[in-house]
DNA sequence: CTGTTAGCGCCTTCAC
DNA sequence: GTGAAGGCGCTAACAG
């Protein structure tokens, strides 16, 4: 038993209907859709009740949007779905906009800077109340037309220089300092820390600096950061090259080398290449250690330190909120704590 | 150097105020938003140019949409945004509405019926042109009013049985019958089919069906399917008794079974699970095949069933917007190609 | 080629 | 308590 997926009528129901069909007045309509039922009476109340059931009738956000200027859309800018960790922040911002009644408009970079500034432009012309952003190359050129046009932005991850803007994201330094100690413990002096292009990303950078202060300050201690742009096949090639280098050497001096890698999107590339180079036991040369905590880092036995994702999100809404209900007090920085996971790869 | 967030005037330009500022009417402004070029002086199209940028006008999508009756937003609603697949699908999607000019509100319902509810309801609400579904519980009766309303549904990965509605997806009959043959041609005689709950779910239905009529087809062949659903740990916990008594028959035997997981969230958390029994040479045990190829799979070395993921969404949209600019003739079924690809656990 | 006039569906004074 | 009228920003006939 099937039907057609569209029949008759496509037009659906307008306020006007519904008055017509209650015999009343649009006005009441209005009232009765937003609430104000003290100021109806149970008689009309329930005409309209019925109008609407049997109209089937749903109101036009976008029309309500139109009068009243807000329309209950932020937008949500992300520079990777790919990642876990986006996802994950995702979670955290969808529940948080279900609890204030917000509805987020996803848009995916896909990691082109082109499209992060499309979509930026799209959600202005969307008239969108407000922005999170986990972009990549937006700058405070692309951000600022929105906070001058009154649409409110709060930064996820990372911050972007010359813009001053709430931020929400995890605690880079501490939890780089937790992970780089970590390794020293467990008896390597000898680390590489691994990252993508960090020049523009806050979140990398503090990451970086964090590691090389805490190899630094231990004697005997070396630490190397080898950077890796997932963007560019040659200079991915270029790094693992340095990365193997550290391998072999570390080998030759009988000992096991210690990669840390600045996010998952790293560590699986890096991890895809030592399995290809040494096979399944690739882990017998390099002890692994990653930011984030992808589902697949238990399966493969890789310490991880994991960021609180889902919090990160909802605060994010949070503070957008208070923004767009007009909150004026300074921008405001929000890091939460990581937590390191110790598996195999570093472990006992 | 840092900037506040917002400064004065959060109050938007409007086609008047480009009218007035161009010393012209609204309506050319219009004209020259839609193109409307020819039909514009030379010197007017300048002045008017020369408005808006000074102005940082931007037209309002939705005032427009409201007007012409179509904003050009599509809904993408979505069960879970953590299986890779779904991303991938979405990039399709995303790519294909860039190409046609829409805009996706991708709705992700986090495997809760309710949530797929509250979204469809929302969808409708922004008077969305148009919806793809990928989801769990949606029925016929939660989509009919969609289609009575002259919002076209295309669905993804499912039918919804009742419901006559184009659908795009994996041909799933002929991959699961790839894979299982693949199985059987390694010398496995004994099979277990891993998968959710399928009665709901048509290309899950399609996966065991073809599975179970391969295995039925050879003698001396032993096919078994194990019902796991994942958002049940007590479901989970008897299925995994289930398949573990399956590994220790065949090691009294002397054999190695495979196991056949019907996507990848199901493979995954068998894998993590045999890990943890098992330890890390657990593929000395169970030979793991999937439907989907996540990332992790070549990590692993797990032999998977990769999906055309990404032409799956482009082609929804495709669909999608024939039907929005007016196609009315009967509901298609797309199915795509699906590719084997072996890797160590069930290779050479 | 260009401007004037109605609304799109809804909310919001302001009277009754 | 209730309704009529005006307008949000924009488009689409009409006239000139």
């Amino acid at each position: 038993m099937s039907t057609p997926v569209r029949t008759a009528a496509p037009r659906r129901a307008t306020i006007n209907d519904v008055a017509r069909e209650a015999g009343t007045g649009k006005t009441s309509i209005s009232r009765y859709l937003n609430g104000e039922m003290n100021v109806l009476s149970p008689d009309l109340r329930a005409r309209i009740e019925a109008a609407i059931v049997r109209l089937h009738y749903q109101p036009n956000q976008m029309a309500r949007g139109l009068k009243r200027g807000r329309n209950r859309l932020i937008g949500m800018l992300v520079a990777d779905l790919t990642n876990p960790y986006t996802v994950e922040v995702l979670q955290g911002v969808e529940a948080a906009c279900h609890a204030l009644g917000y509805m987020p408009m996803i848009c995916h970079a896909a990691n082109e800077v082109e499209m992060e500034r499309r979509f930026l432009a799209l959600l202005t012309t969307y008239r969108v109340e407000g922005v999170i952003v986990n972009a990549l190359g937006v700058g405070e050129d692309m951000l600022r037309p929105l906070g001058n046009g009154g649409i409110p932005v709060v930064l996820v991850d990372r911050s972007v220089s010359g813009l001053e803007a709430d931020m929400v994201g995890l605690d880079n330094t501490a939890a780089a300092q937790v992970g780089t100690r970590h390794l020293l413990e467990r008896g390597f002096d000898e680390i590489c820390f691994v990252v993508q292009p960090f020049d523009n990303v806050s979140s990398r950078r503090q990451r970086q600096a964090a590691f090389g202060d805490v190899m630094r300050d231990v004697s005997g201690a070396h630490g190397l950061t080898v950077v890796l742009d997932l963007n560019d096949e040659a200079s991915v090639g270029r790094a693992l090259a340095a990365l193997d280098h550290t391998v072999d050497a570390a080998a030759a001096a009988g000992r096991r080398i210690a990669w840390f890698a600045a996010n998952a999107p790293v560590a699986l590339r890096v991890a895809l290449h030592l399995k290809a180079r040494y096979g399944a036991h690739w882990q017998e040369r390099v002890a692994l250690l990653s930011f984030d905590d992808p589902d697949w880092a238990e399966l493969a036995g890789i310490s991880t330190i994991r960021q609180p994702t889902c919090d990160i999100g909802y605060r994010a809404v949070e503070f957008l909120s208070q923004r767009i209900d007009g909150a004026t007090e300074a921008a405001r920085d929000c890091l939460l704590a990581g937590e390191l996971i110790v598996r195999a790869s570093t472990g006992r």
